[in-house]
RNA sequence: GGCGCUAUCGUCUAGCCUGAUCUAGGACGUCACCCUCUCACGGUGAAGACACGGGUUUAAAUCCCGUUAGCGCUACCA
C-alpha cells in the first residue's frame, strides 16, 4: 500500500508550490490506489499559528484535496499534529541518545556561529567541527555550571552517502563537505524538524516522500537518522521548484500566488490544478485540458521534469477558460453564483442574475470578471467609452433604435433579427459603426456576449430606459 | 566560499534514458487573416528555441568533460 502525506507547516498561506506539492503527492496516491496523508509541521511554536493551520485546511478542500488521514479525519497513526508529539519524539531521542548515536552537546549556538564564519574566511566547508562530542566530563560539567543548556546532536559515522531520487535519478553526498553532527534536538527540548520528519515519516509508514527540491540536501540527514533509528527510508522523490513571474523565488508573503487569492480572483479549482499540473508535468501527447477525474488518472510521477519553472498567470487564465466553457450552462450557473455569493457580488436581483449568467460563458476567463460584467443590470454604469455615444452617428442610431423598438417582439431571440433588420434603412451607419453605439448603450462594455442573447433578456422596458439614457449623454 | 540540483521558442513543455525518423512537435502570449452585419468566443496561419566550448561517433538537442548562468542547502526555520 503506498502512502504518501504533504507536511507543511503553518507559518503562512499555502501558496502555488506549496499546492502542487500536495497536488502531486494527492495524484500519484489516488493513481496507485494509495492513501494521503495531511500532517501539520508546527514544531515552530514562535511562527505556528491556529489561523494558518485551519486556512491552510480550508484551502487544500477547496482544490478538491482530501486527505484520507490527518486532522478532522482521524487514521490509526496519529495524532497528525507534530505539536501533539512531542513525547513521541523524545522517546526515540532518549533512545539514540542510550545507543551512543547521538550525544548531549554543550557547544552553544554563539560558538558555532563563530566557527561557521572562520571556515568561510578560510575558504573550509563551512560545518560544525563536532567539537561537543569530544568534550570531557571536566568541560562539560564546568559548562553545565555556567548554566549552558545542550543540544542533542545526531552522530555522523559514515559521510558518503548514494541515493536514488524518484524524480533525479542518482545522487551521491560526501557528508564531510556539507556539515557536522547536526541537532535533533534544541536546547529548550523541542525537537528539530528533521527529527520530526523522520520519526513520523517512519511511524506513519509513509512509502514515498515527494516534497520541493530545497529538501534535497536534507536528505542524506534523514537517510542516516532513519537508518539509526531502525526503519527502512523512504523512497524520496524531489520536485523542482516554482518561481513568480519575475523568476524569484515563490515566497509565503507573495500575495499574487496565495491560494486565497486565486480563489478570490475566481478561478475554478479543477482549472487550477490542471495548470499546476502542467508545471512540471505533463502526459506527453499533447493533451492540455483535464478534469479532475481524468488528472487522477493519467498522472504519472516518471514523467515529471527535472528543471524549474515560472507561474504564468496568463496561461493559467486560458485553462481556466477551457474549463469554463466546456462546463454545461447548469454548471456554469451554480458555480458562478456560488462565487457571486461567496464574494458577495450579487446586488442585483437573483432571478434576473441566473437568466443571464450563461450568456457570459464563452467571454469570461474566470468568475471575478463577472462582476463587471453584471453591471449591464444596473441601472446606472458607466460608459466605457462615452465619447462614442456622443457622436451624431451614433445619436441617429439610437434615435432610430428608440422609434423601431415598440414595433418589436423582444422577448424573443428572433426579435434582435427583427430589430436591426428595421433598423438599418433608418440609419446610414453600418457594421461597427453601427454595433458599437448599441452595444455601449446596453451594456457600457467594448466586449461582450452576442447582443441576440442579451437583447431578450433585458426586454423591452430596460432596452427602453437604455437608448433613452444614451441618448441624453451630452 | 563549500556541496548539490538544473539548463529546448518570451513562458509552460515534447523529444534526451534506448544517438540517425528533428530543416526540433504542441500550448500560452504576440501578430495577421477568416467567421460574426460589432467586440469577445471559435477557426487558420506567421514570427519564435536545442546556454557556450570541447570531445566520442559515419551521425549529437540526445552520450562524456569543462565553462557560464539560475536555483537550493550550508539554522538550536521548515
Amino acid at each position: 500500500m503506498i502512502r504518501v502525506r504533504f507536511a507543511p507547516s503553518p507559518t503562512g498561506f499555502l501558496h502555488l508550490g506549496n499546492v502542487r506539492t500536495a497536488l502531486f503527492n494527492y495524484l500519484f496516491a489516488k493513481r496507485q490506489g494509495g492513501k494521503f496523508i495531511l500532517r501539520i509541521e508546527d514544531t515552530d511554536r514562535e511562527r505556528s499559528r491556529e489561523e494558518y493551520r485551519q486556512a491552510l485546511s480550508e484551502d487544500l478542500l477547496w482544490t478538491g484535496i482530501r486527505w484520507d488521514e490527518g486532522p478532522g479525519v482521524e487514521g490509526e497513526y496519529g495524532p497528525y499534529l507534530q505539536s501533539e508529539r512531542l513525547e513521541i519524539y523524545q522517546s526515540y531521542v532518549n533512545r539514540l541518545l542510550d545507543q551512543g548515536k547521538a550525544y548531549a552537546c554543550y557547544v552553544t549556538e554563539a560558538e558555532t556561529e563563530e566557527m561557521k564564519h572562520l571556515a568561510r574566511l578560510e575558504k573550509r566547508p563551512p560545518r560544525f567541527d563536532n567539537r561537543g562530542r569530544f568534550f570531557t566530563a571536566q568541560e562539560i560539567a564546568e559548562r553545565k555550571a555556567r548554566g549552558i543548556k545542550p543540544t542533542v546532536r545526531f552522530k555522523i559515522e559514515n559521510p558518503m552517502l548514494r541515493m536514488h531520487d524518484l524524480i533525479r535519478g542518482e545522487v551521491k553526498f560526501n557528508l564531510d563537505d556539507m556539515m557536522g553532527d547536526f541537532v535533533i534536538q534544541r536546547a529548550d527540548g523541542s525537537p528539530t524538524f528533521h527529527l520530526a520528519v523522520c520519526v513520523d515519516d517512519a511511524l506513519m509508514k509513509i512509502t514515498h516522500v515527494i516534497r520541493g527540491e530545497d529538501h534535497l540536501s536534507n536528505t542524506p540527514k534523514h537517510i542516516l537518522l532513519l537508518e539509526a533509528m531502525g526503519f527502512k527510508p523512504p523512497q524520496y522523490g524531489h520536485l523542482s521548484l516554482i518561481h513568480g513571474p519575475g523568476g524569484e523565488p515563490l515566497s509565503k508573503r507573495l500575495e499574487a500566488v496565495s491560494l486565497r487569492e486565486f480563489r478570490k480572483r475566481g478561478y475554478f479549482p479543477p482549472a487550477l490544478a490542471n495548470a499546476i499540473a502542467l508545471l512540471g508535468w505533463s502526459p506527453g501527447d499533447n493533451r492540455e485540458i483535464f478534469t479532475w477525474q481524468e488528472l487522477q488518472q493519467v498522472f504519472d510521477l516518471a514523467r515529471i521534469g527535472k528543471s524549474a519553472s515560472i507561474f504564468d498567470p496568463h496561461k493559467l487564465d486560458w485553462v481556466n477558460g477551457q474549463h469554463l466553457r466546456s462546463l454545461s450552462d447548469q454548471d456554469f450557473v451554480r458555480l458562478s453564483a456560488a462565487y457571486l455569493k461567496e464574494y458577495k457580488k450579487l446586488p442585483f436581483d437573483e432571478k434576473q442574475v441566473l437568466k443571464l449568467l450563461p450568456v457570459f460563458k464563452d467571454n469570461i476567463e474566470r468568475f471575478e470578471q463577472l462582476t463587471e460584467r453584471l453591471e449591464i443590470l444596473s441601472e446606472e454604469f458607466s460608459y466605457e467609452d462615452e465619447a462614442l455615444l456622443k457622436t451624431p452617428q451614433a445619436k441617429e442610431v439610437l434615435q432610430a433604435a428608440l422609434e423601431v423598438l415598440p414595433s418589436i417582439p423582444t422577448a424573443a431571440e428572433s426579435g434582435y433579427e427583427a430589430f436591426v433588420n428595421a433598423l438599418k434603412p433608418k440609419v446610414k451607419a453600418t457594421g461597427k459603426n453601427l454595433f458599437m453605439p448599441i452595444r455601449l448603450a446596453l451594456t457600457g462594455k467594448e466586449h461582450g456576449p452576442e447582443l441576440k442573447r442579451i437583447f431578450p433578456i433585458l426586454a423591452f422596458e430596460n432596452l427602453k430606459k437604455r437608448f433613452e439614457r444614451a441618448l441624453s449623454l451630452n
